[in-house]
DNA sequence: TATGAAAGTTTTAAATA
DNA sequence: TATTTAAAACTTTCATA
């Protein structure tokens, strides 16, 4: 499953985050080597799961999602089964877009996106009814200054 | 710059979001229709800026990036110059993968993702020496439960 | 919207260093 | 073992019906 990666596998990387529609010939160029050899090597870093999924990022102000809001939950309940509920929950809710078991004082933080605040809510009290939480406080964005998934390799 | 989007569009979206590697043949029957009006239809929403950039998303942990932590930011300063400066700063590091401004208590919330630990301590260093903050809390991620891109359309 | 054809790309296999 | 060459299958892109 490890698998080590060099100086090359390296720059493959950042090319496919930076513009996974690239030809292979012009990752090649890019990374100085040719195709075949770039070819072989995303296979490995896919098999070995270092490449995952293909996707365009869309613009989610353009398609009426307007509001995103950052939720950080305290819980009083710590145990499996109470978990289990909870990440199942989560990981079922398509609004989540991620969610974070913390280290100290606040337990979990969730970014939610939904259309508007009704959506919000609607979500929030599906979620309460699903599972008890102790403590929930939302913090909503008014303006998203930079959203990324690259890694600085 | 504004395009309405029928539900043909959508489902083109929303495969383009699952798998952005699948040829026009494949989300044309995905979709229900042909080769060249999806390619119409995409072509005209990538003009128009929905379908954003195309990616591979990378496994964080198995390239090193071990941290993750979650900032909250309070400051006193509200100057423009004082937000232009910060805003700066937030877009130039790439350790930063997300930065919204808040509404209420919390003014900024961060996502940063790092090597470890002593990484974080010299991007803290780093962005406190360049602008000036109030009061920062930093919440550490044990566990990502969830991450996604996908917009549930 | 459908058809089709030219240009370009991926993928596999064989040959070579 | 890794790279280059080669070639078949597939895809994109665009003109035309």
């Amino acid at each position: 499953m490890t698998v080590r990666l060099d100086d090359t596998d390296r720059k493959i990387l950042s090319q496919l985050q930076r513009d996974a529609g690239q030809s292979l010939d012009e990752i090649a160029r890019q990374v100085g080597s040719s195709k075949t050899p770039v070819w072989n090597r995303i296979r490995k870093m896919r098999d070995a799961g270092i490449i995952g999924q293909q996707t365009f990022l869309l613009d989610a102000e353009a398609l009426g999602f307007e509001a995103c809001f950052f939720v950080l939950i305290r819980t009083s309940e710590h145990e499996a089964d109470w978990q289990a509920a909870f990440l199942k929950a989560l990981k079922e809710r398509p609004e989540v877009q991620e969610a974070h078991r913390l280290a100290g004082d606040i337990d979990y933080i969730l970014k939610v996106r939904v259309k508007n605040a009704r959506a919000y809510d609607a979500f929030y009290q599906a979620l309460i009814s699903e599972v008890k939480v102790h403590n929930v406080t939302a913090l909503l964005s008014m303006e998203e200054i930079k959203s990324t998934t690259m890694l600085p390799l």
